[in-house]
DNA sequence: TTTACTATTCGACATGTTTCGAACTATAGA
DNA sequence: TCTATAGTTCGAAACATGTCGAATAGTAAA
């Protein structure tokens, strides 16, 4: 029915994207931006590098580097070289589909 | 500000609760009386038994039992005996305290 | 081209998780 | 009290994850 449903093994791999606390805090820095009620412009407005991403959470850049790619695999972020630089953000549907999971889609 | 807002490390806890498959299979099972847009009574219509809960899952009782007891710790679940039978229901503010997470609470 | 900056990959190690079967506990009923 | 049913606890094995430092790769700027 929802257009944003997520198949159970996507759904597992994001939980345990987010199981873990470095990761759970990345994907919130990543998701700040947004106002409750708004329609924020995530693709454009919250880029985080990873370097960014990575002050305050005292994790070596490898393991950082580890992280980004659980959550990337996962399909909660999207990342993309510019420069020197690899940018960050949340994968547009994902909180919606996430939170949809919650409130609709779980049931039957 | 939100009534229902729950900390990091219960987040965490839970989202690795959920970050598996057998546990995600419970979870739904349990969830699934809700229909959207109503409020059921989760404590009252939708006790299953450990039992009910494994079937179709193909673990042995004492992995289902380990399962259960995670989903226990971690809050998504409550667990009580009648007689013979433990009977397992979602805890009742899960489902809104995590669909807040991904619709309000994570922003700023 | 050399250097500096940013990030990823690799290998290793320690720690956690999933799973099972066997032994045990709790309850209800014959 | 004995038996059957329903779950849990325990110990062990196999596997997965989180972490680091060292080595490597990509980019920009001197």
């Amino acid at each position: 029915m929802s257009n944003s449903k997520i198949d159970d093994d996507r759904l597992t791999e994001m939980f345990k994207a987010l199981g873990n606390t470095h990761r759970l805090m990345i994907f919130k820095r990543l998701s700040s931006c947004c106002q409750p009620g708004t329609q924020c412009d995530l693709e454009q407005a919250m880029a985080y590098s990873v370097g960014e991403l990575g002050e305050g959470l005292d994790i070596a850049s490898s393991t950082l580097s580890h992280h980004l790619k659980e959550l990337h695999r996962s399909g909660l972020i999207e990342m993309e070289r510019q420069g020197k630089r690899v940018v960050c953000w949340i994968a547009p549907e994902t909180l919606n589909s996430l939170g949809n999971f919650f409130n609709a889609d779980i049931k039957r």
